[in-house]
DNA sequence: TAGATTGTTAATCGATTAACAATC
DNA sequence: TAGATTGTTAATCGATTAACAATC
């Protein structure tokens, strides 16, 4: 499966998926395009069309989908059934705080392990969905991702001036897929063809609305 | 001014201005849409395009833009001079990450206040940038909007159930800009037209990063 | 059957990239 | 001057929306 996805449709799959276990229907109901644009509000046709794109070819007319069939498609492409272990690299509060975001259980993504260089936080544990998670010396990390070769992900949550080193120092150690959650633009090292890097930009959205609000001269009274 | 600014032009704008302070040239000195391009990894024709589109016309050929200029019409899109006082519904971890992430301050967006209605955190309050910025009750919402008229943009990290609910009773309160932290999808109240609602689906780009590992087959080894 | 809903193609829209005349 | 770089237009690319034949 070559086929390449862009972050609108995976975040679109995710709101099918957050909308079918939030209606909690039996296997056997069907759900259409048109119902599960009520609950999304993606348009139909958008619903569809990610459904033919990613060849979710399911549905019987005059129904829609089957639940259960539906359910099954989403988690193939969402890897729910699989899961994923990953790292987080930057022991911080941003960094704790996605160690313990619950959507990512519900996905089935695993932290599985903290790095930091200070060491007043490295030996403590980060309590996570019941489980004690380690944050440890970003020293020890080529050790540790020898001994756990499953881990492919890491979330990058480090103050901006390190990350760009840091970054490279995964790449380096075998790593395929990197979140950057700092603000900095980093750039995949070069010859790293096969790694994913995204930026996720937390405060670009926060930045749109001061622009909408404070340009576009929006009443103020309520 | 009534330009419709999209996420992704306002967080190249950000990245421009970011490689600004990095850089911390002379007001006097000239950067070049070839130079910018270097370090923010947008193309030099991208730049130039973001600066039609923004009306930033202050480039001169063979040299490039000044850096003094450059740096004022930046600020003035991102409002950075005026500034913008938010406040963020839940004081829970992504709260007080929210409320403490260092790229607000540098972008003069100050969280004014948390509110929750844990009754534990209530009265307590988060240490920001040398701040004491107090987590208050919910239900002291109300008065506090009507003492701090000047605040119009809330940030939401409360409980997804919650979400919808709270979002209402803000923009019934008046606040003009809400960014969504929670996974699910938020629609605008009926009648609501000014308001802006953006969602920051914090799990998306690494459920991105996922697909594309484990569904493209992409070698494991180092 | 008639109505509803899919799968799929075509049209539209928006964003990015490329090109280049103007000119410092 | 010649080379470099802008501002702006045109071409391309990708994503969304609309349309509709097929058919349950």
């Amino acid at each position: 499966m070559k086929k390449k996805i862009s972050l609108r449709v995976i975040r679109r799959i995710s709101f099918y998926y957050e909308a079918l276990l939030k209606l909690n229907l039996p296997d056997d109901h069907y759900i259409s395009s048109t119902q599960l644009e009520d609950i999304t509000g993606v348009s139909c046709n958008q619903v569809r069309q990610d459904f033919f794109y990613l060849g979710i070819s399911i549905g019987k007319q005059k129904k829609g989908y089957q639940v259960k069939k539906l359910f099954k498609e989403l988690k193939k492409i969402l890897s729910i059934d699989t899961g994923a272990d990953v790292i987080v690299i930057g022991a911080g509060r941003l960094g704790r705080a996605l160690s313990e975001y619950k959507l990512f259980k519900v996905r089935n993504v695993n932290v599985k392990a903290l790095f930091d260089v200070k060491e007043e936080l490295v030996g403590n544990f980060v309590h996570v969905f019941g489980e004690e998670v380690p944050i440890m010396h970003i020293d020890d990390l080529d050790e540790y991702l020898k001994q756990h070769s499953q881990i492919r992900i890491a979330l990058l949550t480090v103050p901006e001036h390190s990350a760009q080193a840091l970054l490279d120092k995964l790449v380096n150690l075998g790593i395929k897929g990197i979140v950057n959650f700092t603000p900095r633009i980093l750039k995949r090292p070069e010859g790293a063809m096969g790694v994913q890097i995204v930026n996720d930009c937390i405060g670009a959205s926060l930045y749109k609305i001061v622009y909408q609000i404070y340009h576009q001269g929006i009443d103020k009274a309520k």
